[in-house]
DNA sequence: CCGCATCCCTTTGGATACTG
DNA sequence: CAGTATCCAAAGGGATGCGG
Protein backbone atom coordinates (compact mmCIF):
# COMPACT_ATOMS: atom_id res chain seq x y z
CA UNK A 1 0.00 0.00 0.00
CA UNK A 2 2.57 2.41 0.91
CA UNK A 3 4.94 1.28 -1.48
CA UNK A 4 2.63 1.49 -4.20
CA UNK A 5 2.13 5.19 -3.13
CA UNK A 6 6.33 5.63 -3.44
CA UNK A 7 6.48 4.39 -6.62
CA UNK A 8 3.95 6.38 -8.11
CA UNK A 9 4.70 10.33 -8.90
CA UNK A 10 2.49 10.83 -5.92
CA UNK A 11 3.91 13.23 -3.10
CA UNK A 12 2.90 14.99 0.25
CA UNK A 13 1.63 17.78 -1.31
CA UNK A 14 -1.07 15.63 -3.97
CA UNK A 15 -1.73 13.37 -1.10
CA UNK A 16 -2.56 16.71 0.82
CA UNK A 17 -4.62 17.77 -1.80
CA UNK A 18 -6.49 14.67 -2.01
CA UNK A 19 -7.46 14.82 1.68
CA UNK A 20 -8.61 18.14 2.18
CA UNK A 21 -10.88 17.48 -1.33
CA UNK A 22 -12.58 14.93 0.16
CA UNK A 23 -14.10 16.93 2.86
CA UNK A 24 -15.49 19.47 0.46
CA UNK A 25 -16.86 16.19 -1.75
CA UNK A 26 -19.09 14.85 1.19
CA UNK A 27 -19.81 18.56 1.81
CA UNK A 28 -20.89 18.83 -1.30
CA UNK A 29 -22.74 16.12 -2.08
CA UNK A 30 -24.72 16.78 1.15
CA UNK A 31 -25.90 20.09 0.68
CA UNK A 32 -26.82 18.84 -3.14
CA UNK A 33 -29.38 16.97 -1.96
CA UNK A 34 -32.38 17.74 -4.05
CA UNK A 35 -34.47 20.66 -2.15
CA UNK A 36 -32.41 20.41 0.37
CA UNK A 37 -31.02 24.36 0.65
CA UNK A 38 -34.02 25.80 -0.96
CA UNK A 39 -35.74 24.37 2.35
CA UNK A 40 -33.14 25.63 4.74
CA UNK A 41 -33.52 29.12 2.79
CA UNK A 42 -37.12 28.77 3.24
CA UNK A 43 -36.94 28.19 6.51
CA UNK A 44 -34.50 31.04 7.37
CA UNK A 45 -37.43 33.27 5.67
CA UNK A 46 -39.81 32.05 8.34
CA UNK A 47 -41.25 29.06 6.67
CA UNK A 48 -40.65 27.21 9.34
CA UNK A 49 -43.72 24.39 9.35
CA UNK A 50 -43.93 21.32 7.41
CA UNK A 51 -47.26 22.20 5.62
CA UNK A 52 -46.04 25.71 4.75
CA UNK A 53 -43.40 23.93 3.05
CA UNK A 54 -45.16 21.50 1.54
CA UNK A 55 -47.16 24.62 -0.08
CA UNK A 56 -43.74 26.28 -0.87
CA UNK A 57 -42.80 23.69 -2.98
CA UNK A 58 -45.65 21.71 -4.30
CA UNK A 59 -43.96 19.25 -6.48
CA UNK A 60 -41.98 18.10 -3.20
CA UNK A 61 -43.47 14.94 -1.63
CA UNK A 62 -43.97 14.37 2.06
CA UNK A 63 -41.41 11.51 2.37
CA UNK A 64 -38.44 13.75 0.90
CA UNK A 65 -39.35 16.64 2.70
CA UNK A 66 -39.76 14.68 6.11
CA UNK A 67 -36.10 13.56 4.84
CA UNK A 68 -34.55 16.72 4.10
CA UNK A 69 -35.84 18.27 7.58
CA UNK A 70 -34.31 14.94 9.47
CA UNK A 71 -30.77 15.37 7.49
CA UNK A 72 -30.87 18.97 8.12
CA UNK A 73 -31.30 18.63 12.11
CA UNK A 74 -28.89 15.68 12.04
CA UNK A 75 -26.24 17.75 10.38
CA UNK A 76 -27.18 20.93 13.24
CA UNK A 77 -28.25 23.25 10.56
CA UNK A 78 -32.05 23.61 11.64
CA UNK A 79 -33.44 22.89 15.11
CA UNK A 80 -36.59 21.42 15.82
CA UNK A 81 -38.96 22.26 18.38
CA UNK A 82 -42.49 21.80 19.54
CA UNK A 83 -44.70 24.29 21.26
CA UNK A 84 -46.37 22.13 23.82
CA UNK A 85 -48.56 24.26 25.08
CA UNK A 86 -50.87 24.45 21.49
CA UNK A 87 -53.52 22.04 19.97
CA UNK A 88 -52.29 20.22 17.86
CA UNK A 89 -48.72 21.10 19.16
CA UNK A 90 -47.11 22.90 16.28
CA UNK A 91 -43.58 21.51 15.46
CA UNK A 92 -41.26 24.84 14.02
CA UNK A 93 -37.96 24.25 12.18
CA UNK A 94 -35.69 27.56 12.62
CA UNK A 95 -31.89 27.94 11.25
CA UNK A 96 -28.50 27.35 13.58
CA UNK A 97 -25.83 30.25 13.07
CA UNK A 98 -23.92 27.13 10.92
CA UNK A 99 -26.62 26.86 8.60
CA UNK A 100 -26.49 30.88 8.28
CA UNK A 101 -23.24 31.02 7.27
CA UNK A 102 -23.24 28.07 5.29
CA UNK A 103 -26.68 30.33 3.36
CA UNK A 104 -24.46 32.70 3.02
CA UNK A 105 -21.61 30.87 0.78
CA UNK A 106 -24.96 29.66 -1.10
CA UNK A 107 -25.34 32.94 -1.86
CA UNK A 108 -22.20 33.49 -3.13
CA UNK A 109 -22.65 30.33 -5.41
CA UNK A 110 -26.13 32.14 -6.51
CA UNK A 111 -24.27 34.97 -7.48
CA UNK A 112 -21.56 33.40 -9.28
CA UNK A 113 -23.74 31.55 -11.40
CA UNK A 114 -25.69 34.75 -12.23
CA UNK A 115 -22.66 36.19 -13.93
CA UNK A 116 -21.48 34.75 -17.53
CA UNK A 117 -18.32 34.79 -17.72
CA UNK B 1 -51.15 25.97 -14.79
CA UNK B 2 -50.92 29.40 -13.73
CA UNK B 3 -54.51 28.75 -12.56
CA UNK B 4 -53.37 25.84 -10.10
CA UNK B 5 -50.63 28.49 -8.76
CA UNK B 6 -53.47 30.88 -8.54
CA UNK B 7 -55.17 28.15 -6.06
CA UNK B 8 -52.26 27.11 -4.43
CA UNK B 9 -51.05 29.28 -1.17
CA UNK B 10 -47.85 30.37 -3.37
CA UNK B 11 -47.76 33.61 -3.52
CA UNK B 12 -44.97 36.26 -5.49
CA UNK B 13 -42.26 35.76 -2.87
CA UNK B 14 -42.46 32.08 -3.12
CA UNK B 15 -42.09 31.80 -6.70
CA UNK B 16 -39.17 33.46 -6.70
CA UNK B 17 -37.80 31.71 -3.74
CA UNK B 18 -38.29 28.38 -5.91
CA UNK B 19 -37.25 30.08 -9.27
CA UNK B 20 -33.60 31.30 -7.50
CA UNK B 21 -33.14 28.58 -5.34
CA UNK B 22 -33.47 25.79 -8.16
CA UNK B 23 -30.61 27.82 -10.09
CA UNK B 24 -28.60 27.37 -7.29
CA UNK B 25 -29.68 23.53 -7.17
CA UNK B 26 -28.76 23.31 -10.74
CA UNK B 27 -25.15 24.15 -10.12
CA UNK B 28 -24.99 22.52 -6.87
CA UNK B 29 -25.69 19.19 -9.03
CA UNK B 30 -23.11 20.02 -11.54
CA UNK B 31 -19.94 20.99 -9.13
CA UNK B 32 -20.93 18.26 -6.53
CA UNK B 33 -19.74 15.38 -9.27
CA UNK B 34 -18.02 13.19 -7.77
CA UNK B 35 -13.81 14.25 -8.68
CA UNK B 36 -14.95 17.30 -10.12
CA UNK B 37 -13.69 19.87 -7.86
CA UNK B 38 -10.45 18.26 -6.93
CA UNK B 39 -9.86 18.20 -10.80
CA UNK B 40 -10.40 21.45 -10.72
CA UNK B 41 -8.29 22.40 -7.95
CA UNK B 42 -5.45 19.88 -8.75
CA UNK B 43 -5.62 21.58 -12.39
CA UNK B 44 -5.13 25.17 -10.62
CA UNK B 45 -2.09 23.87 -8.89
CA UNK B 46 -0.63 22.93 -12.03
CA UNK B 47 -1.21 19.35 -12.27
CA UNK B 48 -2.58 20.25 -15.92
CA UNK B 49 -2.25 17.24 -18.06
CA UNK B 50 -4.07 13.65 -17.90
CA UNK B 51 -1.92 11.42 -17.09
CA UNK B 52 -0.34 13.68 -13.99
CA UNK B 53 -4.17 13.75 -12.95
CA UNK B 54 -4.20 10.12 -13.21
CA UNK B 55 -1.45 9.97 -10.83
CA UNK B 56 -3.00 12.86 -8.55
CA UNK B 57 -5.89 10.59 -8.26
CA UNK B 58 -4.96 6.68 -8.53
CA UNK B 59 -8.93 5.62 -7.70
CA UNK B 60 -10.16 7.69 -10.68
CA UNK B 61 -10.64 5.77 -13.79
CA UNK B 62 -9.86 6.96 -16.89
CA UNK B 63 -13.13 7.44 -18.37
CA UNK B 64 -14.57 9.48 -15.58
CA UNK B 65 -11.44 11.59 -15.58
CA UNK B 66 -12.57 12.62 -19.40
CA UNK B 67 -15.90 12.98 -18.85
CA UNK B 68 -15.17 15.73 -15.51
CA UNK B 69 -12.57 17.22 -18.10
CA UNK B 70 -15.30 17.66 -20.46
CA UNK B 71 -17.93 18.94 -17.93
CA UNK B 72 -15.07 20.98 -17.13
CA UNK B 73 -14.10 22.53 -20.45
CA UNK B 74 -18.06 23.01 -21.67
CA UNK B 75 -19.46 25.02 -18.50
CA UNK B 76 -16.32 27.41 -19.12
CA UNK B 77 -14.41 26.74 -15.94
CA UNK B 78 -11.11 24.93 -17.73
CA UNK B 79 -9.61 25.93 -21.14
CA UNK B 80 -8.34 22.77 -22.91
CA UNK B 81 -5.08 23.79 -25.28
CA UNK B 82 -3.02 21.87 -27.19
CA UNK B 83 0.70 22.36 -27.79
CA UNK B 84 1.14 21.52 -31.52
CA UNK B 85 5.02 21.30 -32.03
CA UNK B 86 5.76 18.77 -29.27
CA UNK B 87 5.36 15.35 -30.25
CA UNK B 88 3.68 13.61 -28.77
CA UNK B 89 1.22 16.82 -28.95
CA UNK B 90 0.81 17.17 -24.95
CA UNK B 91 -2.51 18.78 -24.26
CA UNK B 92 -3.10 20.91 -21.31
CA UNK B 93 -6.04 22.31 -19.12
CA UNK B 94 -5.75 25.73 -17.83
CA UNK B 95 -8.56 27.52 -15.37
CA UNK B 96 -10.31 30.02 -16.30
CA UNK B 97 -11.14 33.31 -14.15
CA UNK B 98 -14.81 32.06 -13.56
CA UNK B 99 -13.03 28.65 -12.51
CA UNK B 100 -10.93 30.55 -10.32
CA UNK B 101 -13.67 32.23 -8.34
CA UNK B 102 -15.55 28.73 -8.60
CA UNK B 103 -12.37 27.84 -6.44
CA UNK B 104 -12.61 30.24 -4.27
CA UNK B 105 -16.45 29.76 -2.74
CA UNK B 106 -15.86 25.98 -2.54
CA UNK B 107 -12.72 27.53 -0.26
CA UNK B 108 -15.03 28.96 1.89
CA UNK B 109 -17.33 25.67 1.80
CA UNK B 110 -14.00 24.29 3.06
CA UNK B 111 -13.40 26.16 6.04
CA UNK B 112 -16.95 25.88 6.62
CA UNK B 113 -16.61 22.20 6.92
CA UNK B 114 -13.44 22.68 9.48
CA UNK B 115 -15.50 24.98 12.34
CA UNK B 116 -17.58 22.34 14.24
CA UNK B 117 -20.57 24.72 15.48
C1' DC C 1 -51.27 17.72 11.40
C1' DC C 2 -46.49 15.48 10.97
C1' DG C 3 -44.27 12.35 9.40
C1' DC C 4 -42.21 6.93 8.26
C1' DA C 5 -41.91 2.15 5.54
C1' DT C 6 -41.81 0.07 1.34
C1' DC C 7 -41.23 -0.44 -3.43
C1' DC C 8 -39.71 1.19 -8.00
C1' DC C 9 -37.32 3.71 -11.38
C1' DT C 10 -33.97 6.90 -13.01
C1' DT C 11 -29.46 8.63 -12.59
C1' DT C 12 -24.60 8.25 -11.91
C1' DG C 13 -20.24 6.26 -11.03
C1' DG C 14 -17.15 2.52 -12.25
C1' DA C 15 -15.01 -1.72 -14.85
C1' DT C 16 -13.63 -3.53 -19.15
C1' DA C 17 -12.28 -3.05 -23.60
C1' DC C 18 -11.07 -0.40 -27.71
C1' DT C 19 -9.32 3.96 -30.87
C1' DG C 20 -6.75 8.47 -32.84
C1' DC D 1 -0.37 9.74 -24.63
C1' DA D 2 -5.33 11.05 -24.47
C1' DG D 3 -9.23 9.73 -24.51
C1' DT D 4 -14.20 6.96 -26.06
C1' DA D 5 -18.00 3.08 -26.08
C1' DT D 6 -20.58 -0.13 -23.81
C1' DC D 7 -22.34 -2.37 -20.02
C1' DC D 8 -23.36 -2.92 -15.01
C1' DA D 9 -24.12 -1.99 -10.03
C1' DA D 10 -25.27 1.23 -6.52
C1' DA D 11 -27.58 5.15 -4.82
C1' DG D 12 -31.04 8.67 -4.67
C1' DG D 13 -35.58 10.45 -5.43
C1' DG D 14 -40.60 9.74 -6.07
C1' DA D 15 -45.33 7.34 -5.49
C1' DT D 16 -48.24 4.77 -2.60
C1' DG D 17 -49.89 3.57 1.61
C1' DC D 18 -49.68 3.44 6.88
C1' DG D 19 -48.77 5.22 11.92
C1' DG D 20 -48.32 8.83 15.98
Amino acid sequence: MSSDIKESSMNAYNLKVLAESCQVNEILKSISSRWKMQILYSISKEVQQFSLLKKAFPSLSDQVLGKRLTELSDEGLTIKSSIPDTMPPQIIYTVTPKGSRLLEIILELHLWGQQEK
